[in-house]
DNA sequence: CATACTAGCTCAACCGCTTAACGTAAGCAA
DNA sequence: TTGCTTACGTTAAGCGGTTGAGCTAGTATG
């Protein structure tokens, strides 16, 4: 076996090679400049030692970095709640892979520290590029990418909040109507929402969308927003089905939240679906592990992640990228999910 | 506001402050060698231009990237099941933050690209240091590490089986005590165990003790291995359930497989904890939100991200770092374990 | 046969930052 | 005055690659 000793520099190949640096930087892009001969033999001395360019001489020489940068904001607690944060990454991972990117994940505690790492980012050129997620009602965010159009941008959300910017999203609104559909088709007249936090970009579309969908249908509908954390889609639920009768069916925002509420209905004795009908948005293992089983909104995050790597690529590649939609929502029908009680 | 236009270098700092760019070095790094003034304007100058040092030319120049490698092994659709992995990352990462360090993570889909990854690291010098997680048995990484002691490393894992490299280990041989104690307390004379897979090393370690636990009480033991699936979890409660009275306690090794196992249980009729105990070996939010809430082995693994950023972080500054222990394990008693039927 | 072109290679500059080595002037003691 | 420090700066080399501009020898062209 090669024992790598010490690192091996381009400088090592050219001496092993018996020719310039230059020769054997031609040889191994690929680039002309270099006969059949030298080429083979440059490449069996590069192989035979070990080398492997060195990145941080690559990415100052030709200022490529070869990382995508990612931001994870939110409670660090709540993030592993959601399965969402780990399957985008898995997604974006693998797909970064193939194109010998690396994935760069940095902690914020907040949009202004968010705001400071993009900000060192543009100015360090740690990355090729950005990846927005959790995008807020005038995230800030946005007016700092169109500013700086020299850094790649994909934001993962839904086009009419975010500028001019390339975007990957996913149509919440329709998933409300299919939810809404859903529920009226099984005679439910009203439907109470667990929301996520009320300046969420998402949020803000499916607030809307249910507002409507709900009022074309001549269905009552109420929303509750929460930070996202199960505890508090406890608390609400709690609340709400202290009044018996006030509702039939209750659509979650996340899984964990649903998971939570139905935590909550159960101890209170109330059946579910005969009682109480539960939606959860974002379907996760636990939805179908769980008794009953959870009626869930499902999108493939792992498929999109895969998905807005090859954007970020493109568009780092100098593409331009029109906004792109995943693939639609599906509604999973489970056991938490029935006919509206007759009263 | 300051427009960042183009890419500004130490060079124009220099020109702007009218000094040589080695005395800006000097400045910005407070070093020696600058006098209080120039520094001082330096500073100033820096600031209003907006300078930040580039990252690939700092890393070209001091051998440092300022980068922490993890890779994600595993399928991406298991990872997600897991709030190990997000846990993991959120508390390496805001820890890392605080150092002006960054994560990068890749994926691999086995040992084999695990390894390709790791020796493509040593000769990029694209990370200062690595931290390994799922160890496995007889895992090929300890070599490759233990062969090149020149890339700062960190194992997530037992030392008994990770040669002589720095450790972060929980007890989980204790742990496994723990549980055997409370359920014999509880009367139980029988465990069973749906494991995770049988060549990670900590199942190894787990195996170990509670085999050993179990026969000094003279309780019935019976294991079985998974792939950590929810599905494989709930195949194999299921067939364990089907004798009635084969056990009255289940153990599993992971709260997606406790979950699953008890929803097996509570769909065939059997009560939980009346005629069967169940412990998630980690707890979650899931633990407690699911009715009947589980009972669980719990350990803060953000905790523990934190403490091996601050470990990897030592062993990069050349510090010779002792195999440190996690904070120990605890069992929180919840809803889903009781006293052993009396049949 | 002189000229032009091309393939194959080397030189040297450059990417942006660090740092050893050196120069210079001021400060101080003898 | 000389000699020795010390403080403050500059120059230049180097980190490990890339790349435009030569240079040379061989081949095609008129």
């Amino acid at each position: 076996m090669s024992q790598t000793k010490a690192k091996v520099t381009i400088t090592d190949v050219a001496r092993a090679s018996g020719v310039s640096s230059s020769a054997v930087s031609y040889a191994l892009n690929g680039k002309r400049g270099v006969s059949a001969d030298t080429r083979d033999k440059v490449l069996k001395v590069a192989r035979e030692l070990g080398w492997k360019p060195n990145s941080a001489a690559k990415a100052l020489s030709n200022s490529r970095s070869r990382n995508i940068g990612l931001i994870q904001t939110r409670d660090p607690k709540l993030f592993a709640v959601e399965s969402y944060g780990m399957e985008l990454i898995a997604g974006l991972g693998t797909e970064l892979e193939k194109a010998d990117y690396s994935l760069v994940i940095r902690q914020a505690d907040g949009l202004e520290s968010e705001m400071r790492i993009l900000k060192d980012w543009m100015a360090t050129g740690g990355v090729d590029g950005v990846i927005l997620v959790n995008m807020e009602l005038g995230d800030p965010r946005i007016e700092l990418l169109e500013q700086n159009p020299q850094m790649p941008v994909l934001v993962l959300g839904d086009p009419s909040l975010t500028g001019g910017l390339p975007t990957l999203w996913s149509d919440d609104a329709a998933a409300a109507g299919i939810v809404v559909d859903y529920l009226s088709g099984l005679g439910h007249t009203s439907i109470v929402r667990v929301a996520g936090p009320e300046e969420m970009a998402h949020t803000f579309i499916r607030d809307r969308a249910f507002m409507e969908e709900t009022t074309k249908r001549g269905i009552t509908y109420s929303c509750l927003h929460t930070d996202y954390s199960p505890t508090m889609g406890a608390e609400i639920t709690e609340r709400f089905l202290t009044y018996p009768g006030l509702t039939s069916a209750i659509v979650y925002d996340s899984d964990a939240m649903a998971l939570a509420g139905l935590g909550v209905a159960v101890r209170k004795g109330i059946s579910v679906p005969r009682d109480l009908s539960i939606i959860s948005w974002d379907d996760s293992f636990m939805c179908s592990a769980v008794f009953p089983s959870l009626t869930a909104i499902h999108r493939d995050v792992v498929a999109s992640g895969a998905m807005a790597a090859k954007m970020i690529l493109r568009i780092i590649d100098g593409e331009k990228v029109e906004p792109q939609e995943e693939k639609p929502y599906s509604l999973i029908e489970r056991d938490s999910t029935g006919p509206a009680p007759t009263d």
